[in-house]
RNA sequence: GGUCUCUUGGCCGAGUGGCUAGGCAGCGGUCUGCAAAACCGUGAACGGCGGUUCGAAUCCGCCAGAGACCUCCA
């Protein structure tokens, strides 16, 4: 493979050839969540998105130091003063928790949804609440080059200063004049210079649960300062790629620009990728605007907007469908597109494991092969990539079928290409079919009545066999003769209205038979 | 209001100045006692109006619609 890989570098709006800053090494700094309630499905698409980048990275021959921090200290709701009150600590009070309470609680879901989406961990995780001396270290270092100033315990930098000398908005494509004009005037700035000042430090009101001392008095960080502080203590003055959901670029990493080239005196990274946000009847899906649906609530059904359950794989296949840079709108339908897509690709993965190999090929495997990372190389298009997958799902069929023929050496390198693209950097996986909840006792009952089954249609008893069948059905559990033996699962009981609980598709792939 | 982006067949979604995206659904077939599944094949699109061009869905302009950011957000 000779192909560059280039990505699509926020900064430059351009698509530019991937050069990392050492020979082979990769720094990769990801915005991650912030940790005060359960993730949702717009979180799935930042997560497997850099999931894909760290994997193909890995997969090309990167050595790739991948950091991907926590927020845990809480970003402020509002800046009303007196009322500034975080996320975390308003969280805590609802719940009657520690704040900690609150942030390992919704920190362990995060990293159980992760694990259940295949989304590999990175290598450091850092914590803002744990890095509260390098945010207070830096904050000096901006305040000693005079880009911030100190009003009542609390630190502001200093945008219209930081301006004169370097461009502030280069990465949103802003300039100051506009901010002035379109900042919104919030009550209770008057500590500030400028509205569109941001802060480094905020001091703790007395009801302020989460608070570190420091030199200005009790507080704690501004909200953009982490990923300054602890992208440049784990990956240098100078690193890679910085990637995050789109929502950020302004004010998040315009203001992480800021403060890095403040106390650096020069940018920390060379290229910004930015995914982009799924929307529901095409309007973002947010956690602020209530139109979210957690991954838990996706992965069980039970979610008013929810068909059906949706297994971790259709999520990620159904995400990885569509290109990181555009929005994919959800809709039941276009979920279930994914899950069936996906279930016919892992079946050629299996049916791969039988064909047998001819003298020669009538299919084209290298050229199969070298379209499919052509595409993943051009900005991760993991869609493309995926279709000529399929090119290879008809080929692995139609071999199957005796339409086409592979030789020997085509069919290893169908299996170690399939096996890479598919398992490796796609990061997808066969997934076990359990039987969540079901009990033993119906999953015995079902499995004697498939018996009764077989024994009436192996005497050609075709009135017992498709009563059976039947019947069965009508109470919801549904039947398929498959090459393999029977198949059978739970479908979403009749009766039950839109909306309410149930236990459906609760996919059982209880092979009976052979 | 400012900045930016998008508008593709029934649905989801790629891409491109002339050459099949792909998936799902539909349709036709193979297989099967039947059904389903599986597999093979297949029709169908580029918001509107102008312009540039031998040729535009792809470039430019205008219009319409949608969205993102401008406050926390993945």
């Amino acid at each position: 493979m000779n192909t560059d890989f280039v990505i699509y570098n926020t900064l430059s709006r351009k698509k530019e050839v991937f050069k990392p800053l050492f020979e082979g090494k990769v720094g990769l700094y990801i915005c991650g969540p912030t940790v005060y309630s359960n993730s949702h499905l717009g979180h799935a698409r930042p997560n497997i998105t850099f999931d894909l980048l760290f994997r193909y990275l890995t997969f090309l021959g990167y050595k790739v130091r991948y950091v991907r921090n926590i927020t845990d200290v809480g970003h402020l709701e509002d800046e009303v003063e007196g009322s500034g009150e975080d996320k975390i600590s308003k969280k805590a009070r609802l719940e009657q928790l520690e704040p900690m309470e609150v942030v390992q609680k919704y920190m362990n879901s995060f990293h159980h949804n992760m694990g259940q989406l295949n989304v590999l961990p990175p290598g450091i995780e850092p914590r803002a609440s744990g890095h509260i001396i390098e945010q207070q270290l830096m904050i000096e270092t901006i305040l000693k080059n005079g880009f911030g100033y100190e009003n009542n315990g609390s630190v502001y930098f200093d945008v219209e200063k930081y301006n004169q000398l370097y461009k502030y908005g280069k990465l949103s494509g802003r300039n100051l004049d506009d901010l002035k004009t379109n900042t919104r005037e919030l009550e209770g700035q008057s500590e500030k210079k400028n509205p569109f000042d941001f802060a480094l430090w905020k001091k703790a009101s007395p009801e302020h649960i989460m608070r570190w001392p420091s030199k200005w008095g009790e507080g704690f960080p501004g909200w953009h300062l982490e990923c300054s502080a602890m992208s440049t203590k784990y990956l240098g003055e100078q690193f890679d790629i910085h990637g995050g959901g789109m929502d950020l670029i302004f004010p998040h990493h315009e203001c992480e620009i800021a403060q890095s080239t403040a106390s650096l005196g020069h940018e920390t990274v060379r290229y910004w990728m930015h995914n982009n946000m799924i929307t529901i009847d095409g309007q973002k899906m947010a956690r602020s605007l209530g139109n979210f649906i957690t991954l838990q609530e996706l992965f069980t059904g039970k979610h008013k907007l929810l068909k059906q359950a949706y297994t971790p794989m259709t999520i990620r296949f159904f995400i990885l469908q569509a290109h990181y840079r555009s929005t994919i709108d959800f809709s039941n339908e276009a979920l279930l597109a994914s899950e069936k897509g996906l279930e016919r690709l892992m079946n050629a993965g299996k049916t791969l494991d039988e064909l047998s190999a001819s003298e020669k090929s009538t299919v084209d495997i290298p050229l199969l092969k070298e379209k499919c990372f052509a595409a993943l190389s051009d900005d991760l298009n993991s869609p493309i990539a995926i279709a000529h997958l399929f090119d290879g799902v008809r080929i692995i069929n139609s071999v199957k079928a005796g339409t086409e023929k592979i030789s020997a050496d085509d069919m290893t390198e169908l299996k170690s290409f399939f096996h890479s693209v598919v398992f490796d950097i796609l990061g997808l996986k066969q997934e076990q079919t359990t039987h969540l909840g079901e009990s033993e006792i119906l999953k015995g009952t079902v499995e004697l009545l498939i018996r009764l089954r077989q024994e009436a249609k192996a005497n050609k008893d075709w009135a017992t066999s498709d009563k059976i069948r039947n019947e069965l059905n009508s109470i919801g559990i549904e039947m398929k003769d498959t090459k393999y033996g029977v198949d059978w699962k739970i479908k979403a009981p009749p009766g039950l209205p839109e909306g309410e609980e149930c236990a459906s598709n609760k996919k059982e792939n209880f092979m009976f038979g052979r």
